[in-house]
DNA sequence: CCCATAGTGTACCATTTGGTATAAAAAGGA
DNA sequence: TCCTTTTTATACCAAATGGTACACTATGGG
């Protein structure tokens, strides 16, 4: 029962259609006339529903993370790090080389460029990849608690090395690298000795 | 005994100050106000000795492979595989955690974000990067002829692992990861059985 | 039926973007 | 000395940027 003229476009909609541009083109490289074309809104609709270019940005963040990320948070419920691991590296190729997506992860292809005053939207975007990379780290420390990771192992070393895989991967899938090429550097990456199974 | 008014800096040192200030922003977060602070020069100046933006990113990006990041050329020379893909890290965690640098690396962070326009810059950052991963390749390829590198192994699959784990570490590195932190991920990269010698 | 409320569309704003026209200035050659 | 050549400095350009004022329109409540 809200009062007033109704919003003709749907919500999650647009934020998705945002969310796909930005993917594309980063925070800096999707125009204000690239995001409305594509959500099929016009300007002031999006501010009023939005608030402006950065806090749609911040808002597509989080659906990413709830949404197209949602791999990790299902992966680090795998039953050893092992496996762990591999569910991480199953769901970052999948999703790097998704053929309905943009090549390549918005965290890390979202803020490149940068003056300074978008320099927040930066530190916003690492601050979410190190969330992630705490997360597994985190599942690390418990594995090597349950004795499922040696004791001489270091849960921080790992969880940045796979970090820095998938990283190194949205790298290569934005470069145009295939999901079988993808899948063979984790497969690679898997052979890495505190990983194996012993 | 050039004829005309002399230049009044130097094109060396000008382009190298270009390079740390795309090295630091990226290709679009550059303004050209940014570029001739940076290089002392004033506009007209700039495009009389180096064309246009997008042709003072292409000499930048020139002196950065040739000077930079010719740690990979060196690094090829080392008499057995195991010993190049050491040096690549070294080199590469040096170069990307370096005290007078941006953190990060340029041709990984030069372009992400971008408009069709600039579309041809992210390619040629694309090529560029593949290009390096292509000698990593054929020096693998030596190797296993060699028999430095086992008859089953793949030089293509190892050189893209080599590759995607120095451009997550530009990742790691442009998000504040310490040159600590980098040595550590590639001493676990090094594990990888086909990279040990056995 | 009218009014308050909220969303839409157009047209605008100042600022910044990459790029240039133009004129003054500094050098060598005749 | 004067003339050609090249660089410098200022001032400008059109286009694009993120953001907004304002009039209009559609809804529900009284």
């Amino acid at each position: 029962m809200p009062v007033g003229r109704p919003r003709a476009f749907d919500l999650e909609q647009a934020l998705e259609r945002a969310l796909v541009v930005f993917w594309r083109r980063g925070y800096e490289g999707a125009s204000l006339p690239d995001l409305t074309k594509a959500m099929g809104i016009n300007r002031p609709s999006l501010y009023a529903a939005f608030g402006n270019k950065e806090a749609l940005f911040r808002k597509v963040i989080e659906r990413y993370a709830a949404g197209h990320a949602s791999y990790i948070r299902k992966a680090l419920k795998a039953p050893t790090a092992r496996q762990v691991v591999e569910r991480l590296f199953r769901g970052a190729v999948e999703l790097l080389t998704g053929p309905h997506n943009p090549p390549g992860c918005l965290l890390v292809h979202g803020a490149l460029a940068c003056n300074e005053e978008t320099d927040s939207v930066r530190r916003e975007l690492v601050a979410q990849r190190a969330a992630g990379e705490s997360a597994v780290r985190e599942r690390f420390q418990r594995a090597k608690a349950e004795g499922d990771l040696s004791a001489d192992s270091s849960p921080a070393d790992l969880a940045r090395f796979v970090a820095t895989i998938i990283q190194g991967m949205a790298v290569q899938a934005a470069g145009g690298a295939s999901r079988k090429e993808l899948r063979r550097v984790a497969k690679l990456a898997l052979q890495v000795d505190l990983l194996t199974d012993r």
